[in-house]
DNA sequence: AAGTAGACTTACTTGCGAGTAAGGTCGGCG
DNA sequence: CGCCGACCTTACTCGCAAGTAAGTCTACTT
């Protein structure tokens, strides 16, 4: 309890290198970021949330848009990630789809955060935000959208003919639902990610499975 | 409507009956909370939009947060109202379901700011917005819920039991789907919200009904 | 015409928060 | 030791934007 000078470091000033403390800038970032959006977040709040003063964050990372990007790069880059070596794996182009939904629900179940970050902020300022956010958003769109066409493609045996537009349709469809779906998720603390999972898969993917087999919808009439 | 035959058409310094102005300050905070997110819209920008001067805007609605809720409750119930037109024409659920998608459609491509405003802002400071765009959430949720159970109800003869927390899930699909779809509709001028309405039914309707008829997804193996 | 109420303005005050200057502390190494 | 480079701080500046005080203008009533 009582700090000595130098034998336990209880909860002293620790002193760390630089790629460490910038790795708990970052921690801090995202979790401020989250939950006040990116204009209401203040920097001093993240500081100290970091265990560090203001100072620093302005020495590692350079600017409050600078502290955004670098956040929005990394939880980007660790959501593909993650979503990426689940559907790695082998097998037919169905249980990768599950494979990467899974492991993107358990991701934004485990992480809420880092999500809310970099899919739920508003259109703010700075074509430097704007652009980095376009591109987060595009990497996850771009994986899900491969293993959809890959889907498709598997299916293309029958009546109906689908393209890569549709591929991308069906991706923004999925990545929508998704992302809605961590909030049912919150009040259904029940359900796994892997049950989530399941349910969606029930819905989005037999209908297209069976779109694909020629069962087609159209508008009864009016 | 009638000009005043007096000067300068160049500024029509316009007086307004309270009722009118404060629709147009509305619409004006609309715009730029849609274009800039609450934190970051500056309500001088506001109240030049409206053609005013910015006590105006606090006398009329108190304060920016004042404002912003306003925004939030009107084009909520703009949405809700448009939603519940088209969906309450009598037919088949399935055929009410396409109706008040594709208007729901149609209302976010017409008023995109609006969508915007009410559906993608960070979750912010202040209880009071945080409540009410919660709120608005939940009523539009609430109508797509009630529609997807009305359909479940109605093709509920099959093997597969579905309650309402299954029509929850399902809403919670589509409304997150549709907001996604609102990008990939910008990227594709060509599809009218109907055709973009059908390509959903066709996916997720589909799958509903078939999970419904028994052909249920399973996860492979692992 | 004179009075009044409500629409509208200019010109502030105030606080907050991004960014910075200038320096303090600590460990290692000659 | 003494100094160097890294980590880290206190204590500012300064601009911007929320909110307001105090008044002006005009349409309408009597």
């Amino acid at each position: 309890m009582t700090d000595k000078p130098d034998d336990k470091p209880d909860k002293p000033r620790r002193r760390l290198p630089r790629s460490v403390r910038e790795q708990e800038i970052l921690d801090a970032a995202v979790q401020v970021f989250s939950k006040r959006g990116y204009r209401a977040a203040v920097v001093d709040e993240i500081a100290e949330l970091a265990g560090i003063s203001k100072p620093m964050v302005y020495l590692y990372l350079g600017s409050k848009e600078g502290l955004f990007v670098a956040c929005v790069r990394r939880e980007s880059a660790r959501l593909v990630a993650a979503f990426r070596e689940a559907a790695d794996a082998g097998g037919p182009p169905e249980g990768r789809l599950w494979a990467g939904l899974a492991a993107f629900f358990g991701y934004v179940a485990e992480h809420r955060d880092s999500w809310v970050v970099m899919h739920r902020q508003a259109p703010e300022q700075g074509e430097e935000i704007a652009g980095e956010l376009a591109a987060a958003r595009r990497s996850v769109m771009a994986e899900v959208t491969g293993l959809v066409g890959a889907g498709i493609a598997e299916g293309g045996g029958g009546p109906i003919k689908l393209g890569a537009e549709d591929a991308e349709f069906v991706a923004h469809a999925l990545v929508g639902a998704a992302d809605s779906l961590t909030d049912w998720m919150e009040r259904h603390p029940g359900e796994s990610p892997e049950a989530v999972t399941v349910r969606l898969m029930n819905v989005m993917w037999v209908g297209m499975r069976n779109v694909l087999a020629g069962e087609v919808w159209s508008r009864p009439e009016g």
